[in-house]
DNA sequence: AACTCCATGTAATGCGTTACATGATTCT
DNA sequence: AGAATCATGTAACGCATTACATGGAGTT
């Protein structure tokens, strides 16, 4: 089942998956971090990453994922060969007969990591993935390459732009053609039910897309306020 | 979330399934208009319905629904109980011998009624709903009972408030308490990259919600403008 | 004695998407 | 001649949700 084709199964790359995505993140991020005693690496494994999921963390306020998704989402990963299993520990810190299942701690591959920054650099295209997959991308972004960050908010803050001009045209289109000569024939020209109802369906668009450009403009230059306890620094710009 | 029981499936009340709701909505449009020619109403059978989540048409640009899905709605009407094949049309309009399947008009049944009533009644929760299902409740609430949709934008306005005030109330206690003194144990108290992000999640969702009341506020008040032609009428408030 | 933590999953069910089947009539 | 319209669906597939299974170790 290499290629994902069948009679209905387009799944090409359109689906973007952020819960995946989160997963590659959480390896990624786990790699960078030596456990600081110097010894192996811990976590990595379906039942530590889930924990990170939960109720207080950070990510679990922007993504759920119950631990039955959350498994069958490393195996997916698994056969796309964006990780692998690097360690089958039968005996999870000196408890040797144990009934209960090894660990599977994962590694990202090469394959892994490439579709990780793919996914980072690509802004998302409707807003309704905004308070989901792009704040997802945004959290991995500034903890491993705040750079990057800068980038993709630019870029996503570009797309927001034009799909501002976009809307605007429509909903002027609307008001100045309410039926504007026709030469052909217009597909069931709508009534004033109907403009008043598109008018609000995209008024309701356009004042969304502006908060979240109000909001992107707000989230991008300050990096983390430099470790200091004071509260205030809104710095230049 | 009403009461999601059983080991798997049971469908309680809990999705609220829009398409459905809209597919009620579109039923009780039709028995509102007698055909204009005196004869026999036309339409609500699954064909018909289908045109009207086309491409020019209004409630096609808010909710997209393919052939397949709605003949699935259709039947998962009828097991409801809330609407019922009124005419098996075999002849549609002149033609016998036909191949083509019988016409399956339908009907609405007072528990669909009822239903409908209860769904256009109720605000929804999420404030991500209301680019699909709560524009789709006002659609019909406009063209169905336009006194209740007025109170449906009242109520919706309401749990915006709640929402917003509630989400100030995190964003606060964000600010305040970094780890302020802690008499139990925090459930992993947040780091500084943590609390940095968690105020921008925050941040992002308080917008938002106050984009939409914006939004609110405006759609509130004026029915279309009174099927005269003059195009200025930017009244009270 | 009862409960939660660890650590993996499976089973059952429903929802959503896309493609296809049928076959006469009507438009281009 | 070729395409679209009419009018119903089914088939195949993948994603999401929820509940449950296992069984020892430590906690209350």
């Amino acid at each position: 089942m290499v290629s994902k084709v069948g009679p209905a199964g387009t799944t090409a790359v359109s689906a973007e998956m952020p819960a995946e995505h989160a997963l590659l993140g959480l390896l990624a991020l786990d790699e960078r971090q030596p456990p600081e005693g110097g010894g192996r690496r811990e976590g990595s494994h379906g039942y530590d990453l889930a924990r990170r999921f939960g109720d207080g963390q950070p990510l679990g306020d922007v993504l759920r994922l119950e631990p039955g998704m959350l498994y069958h989402h490393l195996k997916k990963i698994e056969r796309a060969g964006w990780a692998a299993v690097e360690a089958n520990d039968s005996a999870p810190a000196g408890r040797r007969g144990s009934s209960r299942p090894p660990r599977r701690s994962y590694r990202l591959t090469a394959a892994g990591e490439a579709e990780l920054w793919r996914w980072l650099g690509e802004p998302v295209t409707h807003t309704r993935e905004l308070r989901l997959e792009f704040l997802v991308k945004l959290y991995f972004a500034r903890r491993l390459a705040p750079e990057r960050a800068a980038r993709l908010v630019a870029e996503q803050r570009a797309i927001l732009d034009r799909l501002t001009a976009s809307l605007t045209a429509q909903r002027l289109a609307l008001d100045a053609a309410p039926a504007p000569d026709d030469g052909g024939q217009a597909p069931t020209p709508p009534d004033a039910d109907d403009r008043h109802f598109l008018r609000q369906v995209l008024d309701l668009r356009l004042i969304q897309t502006a908060a979240a450009a109000n909001w992107l403009d707000r989230v991008a230059p300050s990096p983390p306020p430099m470790a200091v306890d004071s509260a205030s620094g809104s710095d230049s710009r």
